[in-house]
DNA sequence: CGCAAACATTGAACGGTGTGTAGAAAGTGC
DNA sequence: GCACTTTCTACACACCGTTCAATGTTTGCG
């Protein structure tokens, strides 16, 4: 090989799998997961479907990979968010991801369906690997900020009681090697947290907030702030 | 025709239309949405899938209906929890709707996922009719535990501002008929509650929490509690 | 350089899907 | 009994994901 790490042959691997994944990602946003066709897909690329076969084992494959990139790329919106924040205000912190994870969803509703829906039907996020990794980085910063104003929580109102027994064992031991000391309650409350932030996004997303409010932004908006107020932040 | 209301014939026609939805739902709890082939159940009836087209235009159809049975089934469990609370007592009457929500949820994640998720892609709720009707029902549960304990919050803390024409046309006539001088912020409140029930059934039914959490149901019940205790119910 | 192995791609095929159409069969009402 | 409506079959159409043998093409090694 000329080159000290890739051939040419593995650039252009990876060029094309690229460009399957940016058609697949087009597919999706203008018909919804059910639009990706690797016909289709092929057909764009002036190809056969069964060329694609050499680069995602399956339409599932194909999926996940993309799942992964969209996972990623709404951690970081995230985290961009909660960069600019101010450090050491949990509630700005709190509230700038809880702002950033909606206004990624309804910028990209098809994207935040496919992650967070059930657009591959029987998909099963594997126990480890890239796509679970990515996944757990949109919890693991709102842990983050849970575990910086831990203290002022406890302060105004005792959290529910909670073991470390009842968590993932990897989720557990990453928790206590990340922020030592750390009570498993706030995990409990990460989780709950996460939960709270999903629900309304959820209901707007999929459309059943429009039956009700013209305004869901606002009433996300007056949640997190109910929130962070009631979490002493 | 014989009968005075309906003929022979109608009723074979709600017969056939019946088992055609009884082995969908079938096929729904097994296979998911996406089993839910007209081929198959033509198949399981005896039958071409061409005849289906009598009781149902479309696939899509079929599929309504059966999300207005489980809207109602759903509401139905939600109606039977809360006549089992304790009246006057809207902490434990948002308790008993919480729990019955989730555990419809676990009991049924598959026709969950087909009334909150997106297995018609293109699926839009019609703007009248018996669907909106029963989806409303849900809502309304909770419309009516915050008129009843809306004194309550008000005494410990200000709610968010809002106004009726933050919400549809429709929703906000049926609560100013159904609750006389209920303000609008009451309605924002119902809605927030609904996220805040929905977020943590909706990550577990959709496999999230099953990475981070052995105890999905007592992280629910912690954060209804939680709730509770925050309105002063 | 030459050659064998790995890879990329095609085109056809298989079994599956929803959805139309034409026509036969059967129930209904006068 | 006759006209009409409904139900159903049979078939065709256009898609879909996936597999497979065959055919180029690229790569790395001797």
């Amino acid at each position: 090989m000329s080159d000290g790490t890739t051939s040419r042959r593995a650039r252009l691997r990876a060029e094309t799998a690229a460009e399957i994944k940016a058609i697949a990602l087009k597919a999706l946003t203008e018909s919804g997961a059910a639009g990706i066709s690797l016909r289709a897909i092929a057909r764009d690329m002036g190809m056969t479907a069964g060329a694609i076969y050499s680069y995602f084992d399956t339409r599932d494959a194909l999926i996940t990979a993309l799942m992964v990139d969209l996972h990623n790329s709404l951690a970081d919106a995230e985290a961009a968010a909660l960069a600019g924040a101010a450090a050491g205000d949990p509630g700005a912190q709190l509230t700038a991801i809880a702002e950033a994870y909606r206004e990624w969803a309804v910028a990209n509703p098809e994207e935040f369906r496919l992650i967070y829906g059930d657009a591959v039907p029987g998909y099963e996020m594997p126990e480890e690997g890239p796509a679970r990794e990515a996944a757990h980085r949109a919890c693991a910063l709102l842990t983050g900020i849970v575990a910086a104003g831990w203290s002022k929580v406890t302060a105004v109102q005792t959290p529910m009681a909670a073991a470390w027994t009842d968590f993932d064992p990897t989720l557990a031991r990453l928790v206590q090697d990340q922020f030592p000391g750390l009570p498993p309650e706030a995990v409990a409350l990460s989780i709950q947290l996460w939960g709270r932030i999903h629900g309304l996004v959820v209901l707007e997303i999929y459309g059943q907030l429009s039956n009700l409010t013209l305004a869901p932004g606002k009433l996300f908006s007056a949640d997190v702030a109910a929130l962070t107020s009631s979490l002493n932040w």
